[in-house]
Formats: structure tokens, C-alpha cells, sequence
DNA sequence: TCACATTTTTAGACCAGACTAAACATTTGA
DNA sequence: TCAAATGTTTAGTCTGGTCTAAAAATGTGA
């Protein structure tokens, strides 16, 4: 049974990870957790003796098998509850993620087995992000592209959203852009 | 926004005091957290700097209002994720106890208030006991009586259990014994 | 009433997790 | 190549919550 701040740090590497292909520098790790650089080294250390990192310094901190195992569960719980808000408790897409950030904490795997199976089984979150199944996996991105990246004149549809804040999806909601939506793109402001 | 642990402590003076009638004595609450009387001494002092309790000592540690409300507040939750795991995610009722405890914790007032309506606001939770409203106020149930105070020959049916303990709950079961059961008691082991 | 069993509190320590301030190490750009 | 900028760690402190051991206070039975 790992803390919630354990979780949190294993969360944060997994996902700077993800995003940068390198390993999260602990400068990075601790503005991510809104927390200072010499917290994370001692969190780091901690996760290093329980096998679950490894740092290399000015190199960054990377996951074990195990801590990329665990930090799938928790992104699994944390997109199946919002997902589960969403779609029924009404909640709007900007309004579930600090929720979520709790409930991804709730110690129990059957229960989210239970609420996965309850729902049928998503596939995608309420931010059009995929959601691991029970053994990590979940279904491949990498083709969709950014709108912003995309030429003038192509028929696209928005099938996720890179940025999740609450201001950029209420920005969105505005400009009358959901998942599903299709478009081309006319006019590009840069 | 309180602790966890504060909540706990919270929780177990209130029902402690409801089921003596009297205020909670410092051993009593250590026995029911599994702690040591002198981490009570040392919470309650907390509880009373926050206006949340009173304590006479050697006559026992009392809510205030604002103590009580937070209590029902947290009952509230826990009854109302229990109904939840029970009706919805089919839990059986002797197996939801923990989960809810970790989930009464999710400090959300939206969040609950949006389950129970999702639930069609439920009066009872799966043992029988009842779910308070927003602001606190539930159905009485002080006309129930002990089936063991029953006397034989009487028709009665079942509306709740004093012991929500899993085994006394499997032992109910096995014996065909659930909510919503009509029965006359035939004899008495005494 | 008063000694004793019980209840409660104090004192000092520990752990997890965070912080500041300062020291230290490494990469990198000129 | 080497100094500056950046990244990292150390040392010491703090808070919340817990513990043990010992001291202090109280209710109660004879």
C-alpha cells in the first residue's frame, strides 16, 4: 500500500516521462507538485529503496517496472472516475479533475474493476484520453494530431484535448468544440 | 477542510455519545480507533482549539454544534457510498464497511449531494440505518426494538441491524435473514 | 473518609513529509 | 577549457499524528 504523496510523485515521473521520452529531473518533478526540488530528493530516495525508481542524477528519475505499473493503476481509477462523473453525475468535463484527484487515491482495485464494468467499460475519458485496462494497456494515440498542426482545408475530428485545464476546456465549450466534433480548419491565428 | 484523522476522532465521539447517552471518555475513543488514550488526549485538545468539542474530564468529550454537524455530515457519506456500492456496483452489504470508509473521506459536499440524487435520494443504507439529509436530519428510527427483545409469537419484519460487523452480517444471511424479512420468533436461546 | 483502581495527562521520542538556507556538482556556452 | 547558470543534495527545522513510560488526578467501595 503506497501514501498519497508516494502516488503523486509516481504519477508526476510517469507522466513528465511520457512527455519529454527522458527522465523527470527532480526540478521538474517538484514544480509539477507545486513542491521544492529538496522534497523530491528525499521522496526519490524513498522510492529508489522500495525498487519503484531510479535516478540518475542531472539525468533524471525514472520508473521500475513496478512504479510504471503502479502509475497505470492510478491514471486507470483516476480517468474511470472521472469518466463516472461525467457521464453519471452530470458533472461537466472542467469540473472533475480535482474530484478525481482524490478518488484516485481510494485503495481498491476491485472497486474500479467494478466501476469499469459498471460502465461497459470505456474506452476513453471525459478529455477523449485512453484508459488503461486492469493490465496497463490501453488503446494507442499516437495518430491523432494537433489541431493546431493541422492544414488549412482538412476535414478533421477532435477525438481528445492536450490540455485539460479547466480554462482551456471552458474555452472550448465557448467556441462550441466537444469530442466528436468535425471541422476544418479556415483561419489560424500565429 | 479537516484531517482524516480529525474526522475520525469526530466520528467516534459521536457515536459513542449516541449510543451511551453521555460524553465520550478519552479510553472509550482510544479503544474504538485502536490508538492510545494519550494520542486522544493530545486530539482532543486539538478539537476543542477548533471549537468542534468539549471535554469535561473523567465525564467524557462532547461534540458542539458545529462538532455534530460534521459528524452527520460524514455519516452521511458513509451511508450514502455504501448504498451506492451495494445497489449499483454489487457489493454484498458485509463487504462495502471498509470501501466506505475510505470513501466518506472524499471531501466533496457536490459530490455526495449529486450521489444521492443519482440514487433517487435513498432514505435508508443497506443495513437499515438512515442516511441523513444536507443539513443533517434523519428519519427516526428509536421505534425499532431488538429482535432478541421480542416477545414470541409476535409478526415483525426486519429493518435494520445493531451489528454491522461482516460476520454477524454472513451469519444473517446464512440463515435467510435480510431486510424487508417477515418473521415470528418461535424460540429463544437464552 | 480514604486508599486504590482507573482514567487522564505530561514529557520525550519517533516517523512521514515538507520547508529554508547553504553547499555542492554538473552541464554548457563563450 | 572554465566560469556561470542550472540542477541537486545536505543539514537542520517544522507540523501532524502517533507512541511509551511515568506522573497526576479522580471516582468509588469498603
Amino acid at each position: 500500500m503506497y501514501s498519497n504523496a508516494e502516488e503523486n510523485y509516481i504519477k508526476a515521473i510517469f507522466s513528465i516521462s511520457e512527455k519529454t521520452g527522458k527522465g523527470a529531473s527532480t526540478t521538474a518533478i517538484a514544480q509539477r507538485l507545486e513542491t521544492k526540488a529538496s522534497s523530491v530528493t528525499d521522496m526519490v530516495k524513498k522510492l529508489n529503496e522500495k525498487a519503484l525508481a531510479d535516478h540518475r542524477p542531472y539525468h533524471g528519475v525514472s520508473l521500475t517496472d513496478q512504479g510504471r505499473q503502479i502509475a497505470t493503476a492510478i491514471i486507470r481509477k483516476h480517468r474511470l472516475w472521472e469518466t463516472f462523473l461525467v457521464n453519471h453525475l452530470n458533472y461537466r468535463w472542467d469540473e472533475v479533475h480535482d474530484l478525481a484527484e482524490q478518488l484516485e487515491h481510494i485503495h481498491s482495485s476491485d472497486l474500479i474493476d467494478r466501476l469499469d464494468r459498471f460502465m461497459g467499460h470505456p474506452k476513453f475519458d471525459p478529455h477523449g484520453d485512453p484508459i488503461p485496462d486492469r493490465d496497463g494497456k490501453m488503446v494507442d494515440v499516437a495518430g491523432a494530431q494537433a489541431l493546431s498542426e493541422v492544414p488549412k482545408g482538412v476535414l478533421v475530428h477532435i477525438v481528445g484535448v492536450r490540455d485539460s485545464s479547466p480554462a482551456f476546456l471552458k474555452l472550448l465549450d465557448g467556441l462550441g468544440l466537444k469530442l466528436g466534433t468535425q471541422l476544418t480548419v479556415d483561419r489560424k491565428f500565429e
